[in-house]
DNA sequence: GATTTGAGTTAACAAACGTTAACGAGTGTT
DNA sequence: AACACTCGTTAACGTTTGTTAACTCAAATC
């Protein structure tokens, strides 16, 4: 299992180093600056799954670099530290986008449950992916296009996740049915190919959403 | 005030007998047990409120043992102890369903410490929990919308709790009819389905609540 | 260009599931 | 004891879903 990557942005570095331990024994990967600025370009180069800021910070404190990054990425979730406990300062820390607002002293234990807490509501958010002009939901098995839902079944589901996984490039005709069937036997094959049918039926009202088949190695979902 | 129970599982005797020392002194009641089969035993036996248990132990290791603990209990609490500090391991501790993790060394304080946060959360949890715009008491088998109360019978609740404890994801039919009905023939077969649709009937208020059937597999509760 | 092979589609079928209603065991009430 | 009531199971019937089969079409190979 991958591990959560977090920047961590606290200028004292002895309590930054301590967050950065306990973190990392509970295995998350830190990251841990000492300023915003630098907190900034570790966002940008890092890639993380979360953001814990500072409020009280040198160059660039938590909230202006909230606000930057929020410009640059909506969906991920900010939490902020701060020892200044004014309401104010929390409404400004919403306001601004974050997700979470921790008061110090707060436990290593708090910590880890709002992380865990953030990451899994942006994980339940982002349940519905872009198809072309439709919403793929794989949890709710349904296909949205402009108020009207088709039901997909389980399999139709399952089929087209996989081929979204690998969108624009060849899905290969065994890797598939292996994953789904658990064999790739002929009728299993004529199997797959149904679903095949089926899904571009389902998939008709985008026209640029092809489901294509390269003859003797699989299909390749494109758009 | 009834002291706490904890069953200890530790192989290693000297270390086994300094932890039961000290939980001792801190007023808790300590089974030591010296390794997974003799632990299991105690535990159906005990009726302890929290487990320690090592991962590596004779007999039976400490994730094989809280595996099939946790099919006779989902509720109670697993911290485990390990000298190992792999990657693996720890993820593999909570995908089990344990609660916590505790490297070795590590000071007495800090195991006292999680074994208290343990049984805090433990007895915190609330009552009801949330079922999208639902409120639903498993004690009391009602469900509750918008001031409005509906009463579910007892395998009505049992049904949902099982289903809840599993959300989002697949629950298998012979599970489930393991667990509510000791068997899984015909007959109490199509009994949970008349369960199921009983279930979707009362869950129709909130519209993002479903109970998708997974054909061959069982259901999954989505929302 | 004929032949072979893989893929597309449709229809038929079987199995799994959904729903309703009837039944009967258990419980409490009069 | 007779009655009403609730709950869980069984039965029956309708619907959905996945697989198989048959036929058609298109691509590749010769």
């Amino acid at each position: 299992m991958k591990k959560i990557k977090v920047i961590l942005a606290e200028d004292e570095a002895a309590l930054g180093q301590i967050i950065k331990e306990s973190l990392e024994t509970r295995d998350f990967e830190v990251i841990h600056c000492l300023d915003g600025e630098e907190a900034l370009e570790k966002f940008t180069s890092g890639k993380p799954d979360i953001l814990v800021l500072d409020v009280m910070m040198p160059l660039k404190d938590g909230f202006s670099l909230a606000t930057e990054i929020r410009n640059l990425d909506e969906q991920i979730p900010i939490i902020f530290l701060t020892s200044k406990s004014q309401t104010a300062d929390v409404v400004k820390g919403f306001s601004i986008g974050g997700n979470d607002y921790l008061k110090k002293p707060f436990s290593m234990e708090e910590l880890i449950v709002r992380i865990h807490a953030q990451l899994r509501k942006n994980n339940q958010k982002k349940e519905t992916s872009k198809l072309g002009k439709y919403d793929f939901d794989y949890k709710k098995q349904l296909l949205t296009f402009e108020e009207e839902e088709i039901h997909l079944t389980h399999r139709e589901a399952e089929l087209l996740y996989h081929l979204m996984l690998h969108k624009n490039e060849i899905l290969e005709r065994s890797e598939i049915l292996n994953k789904l069937w658990g064999t790739d036997d002929f009728f299993t094959t004529r199997s797959m190919d149904v679903f095949i049918s089926k899904l571009r039926k389902k998939l008709k009202k985008d026209t640029t959403i092809q489901i294509i088949n390269v003859r003797g190695f699989g299909y390749k979902l494109i758009f």
